[in-house]
DNA sequence: ACAATGGCTGTTAGCGTTAACGAGGCTGGA
DNA sequence: TCCAGCCTCGTTAACGCTAACAGCCATTGT
């Protein structure tokens, strides 16, 4: 008769296991490690010993599938090498830490189909809730979310149509200020350096904003300049000389981010340019990762942070009141820092 | 008699529903969402359309839990804020996006404790498999690795013991071949700025393999300054100023990072001092970021991407071929690249 | 014409946990 | 003394899905 060998693969423990190191039924340990019901301190200790003994790790899988409770939140952004979602993720965790909730993260790459994709798949965990960026979506996506039955809160922006709630700036009001700040600033032949739109809807909000908050003013922008892939000081700099060899009398220069922004007055303050007299620069973001420069950059802050923490305030208040949708609508002011590059000293 | 009210929260989609909707077995709807067993044409459409218009998700929980496969791969990392990391990350992606695992990120901030419990939450989801930065773990996070049952890569460093497999650059050796490197450059007076290192067993190792290579040359450190929290050029900038107002002849700065080399680095242009020739500054990393910098700065670059790639390799590769551990060590060439910063002019 | 084969579909029995209920023992007040 | 009520613990039945096997029908080859 063979001999059946047993398995290199060691059955993995489960409450069983435990249940039988300690004497008690499986339902007992069950709530022990999960602190919930009435148990005797004595057996309390008793399981509790045995568990860390066999060195048993609890099976979320089966947890969730009983008790139909995933305390997981998924969150889907486009990129992580972006800088701003780190940030938008610490207050995401920040707020769930004080929680049994869990960030998920998902992403997309700024691609719809990809988003659409990460979303079935997280969606197919069950999670108590999602925080996904932008409110630009496929339709598959739009209606997977509708029907999900948890809350979702879309974040960054606030111009358009919600899901269910929204935490962001409005980036057409954001581009529209900066516009009214630049001419108040003084200048009048105006770049807009920024990423190829059809990607990035905010970029393309704080364009249109700011084409319509210069036209007010009777401006019209004097150079456009886009460019694909991702941001870098080099691409800001490399874009920077280009645009101004090709109509050197431009007297501002606003980006549609920091990082870009920051390659352009690299550029420029090594070109010799005065700054801000000759020249003006602003970006978007309010990245701290700048601020070590000497020269401060103008820019605008997109409460990151906030936004993270508002988003998940919204997600965990909806899980504790066991609620689906709160249709909240929470907008930030985004808010402009001149810092040292906008403004001409119009007093003298 | 009360009438039941309907609840709020319709009950979600289940296989039964895309059964009865369909007109066969759930087990025939099952092989159809999942591409596997043989299902007709017809029988195949009949299904897709049925689940298309109800719009069901799966259920990977039930899923997960009746198979005992979750094809998600554990990432636990210190920090995404620190740039190097979602580097990583987008190597991990480039080779899971061609198999059906998908990364999973937790984040320890650089605590011991907290990757423990994070340890411990992700494993309950019975991944198929762990990467992890670092060597240095609690015994308990070391015991649980060891009993998953899992391929566990450990990333980043080489300098250890090991549980499974590592990927990753030895810091030591990187330290000494920096050191080597600046002594050949004619510097003698040089300080080594760094973060706390009781968090950072990484950039530990740099300093000992460092202070280790200058003393074969028979050169002390001079200078030491140690900072805490988050890295940044602000940071850098001032740390700089501190040190060599403290030791102004220092004629080289050894930092732990880039961005914080960085940081120096503008002070020391800004102060006007002649670079690499009155002093010389080095940082580590290879951050791509810096390369918009007109003065690049010497560095080492890690081969975080790479790291990511061979480490979702070693597992890819496990849990195809349904092993557990390969116990595989795969040492990168961490390789200097000067820059502008490192070497004076020895020829004149 | 008939067995053998292969394609297609259904049935059954879990996966490991938790919700819900229930039972036994013990306490304390009437 | 008796019983209500609490505390503690066990039993049973899901949760939604898939592995494994069992059938059925139409071919195919001989």
């Amino acid at each position: 008769m063979p001999v059946r060998i047993v398995s290199q693969r060691p059955r993995p423990l489960t409450l069983r296991d435990v249940s039988e190191a300690s004497g008690v039924s499986e339902m007992t340990v069950s709530r022990v490690l999960r602190n919930r019901g009435d148990v005797s301190d004595a057996t309390r200790e008793k399981v509790k010993k045995a568990a860390r003994e066999l060195g048993y790790v609890p099976n979320k899988i089966a947890g969730a599938l009983a008790s139909s409770r995933v305390n997981l939140v998924a969150v889907v952004i486009p990129s992580l090498s972006n800088l701003v979602f780190p940030e938008v993720l610490s207050g995401i965790s920040e707020i769930f830490d004080d929680t049994a909730l869990q960030p998920v993260v998902g992403v997309t790459q700024y691609k719809p189909q990809r988003e659409e994709s990460v979303l079935y798949e997280m969606l197919s965990w069950r999670p108590s809730g999602v925080i996904i960026a932008g409110l630009e979506h496929t339709e598959a996506s739009r209606a997977m979310l509708s029907a999900s039955g948890i809350p979702v809160v879309e974040i960054m922006d606030t111009d358009g149509r919600a899901i269910d709630s929204v935490v962001g700036v409005s980036h057409r009001r954001a581009g529209r200020e900066m516009a009214k700040a630049i001419v108040a600033g003084g200048y009048s032949r105006i770049a807009f350096l920024g990423t190829k739109m059809p990607l990035d809807h905010r970029a393309r909000k704080r364009f249109e904003g700011f084409t319509e908050g210069l036209a007010k003013h009777g401006v019209e922008v004097a150079e456009t300049s886009f460019y694909e892939g991702g941001s870098s000081l080099a691409k800001g700099r490399e874009m920077t000389a280009e645009v101004l060899a090709r109509d050197p009398d431009l007297d501002f220069l606003y980006f549609s981010n920091d990082m870009i922004a920051a390659g352009g007055l690299l550029h420029c303050s090594e070109a010799g340019f005065d700054i801000p007299g000759r020249i003006g620069l602003a970006g978007f973001n309010g990245l701290n990762l700048l601020k070590g420069f000497s020269t401060r950059l103008a820019t605008m802050d997109a409460s990151r942070h906030e936004i993270g923490r508002a988003a998940a305030d919204i997600i965990a208040r909806a899980v504790a009141e066991d609620r689906v949708s709160s249709g909240e609508t929470v907008s930030l002011e985004p808010k402009l820092e001149p810092g040292d590059t906008l403004g001409r000293k119009t007093a003298l």
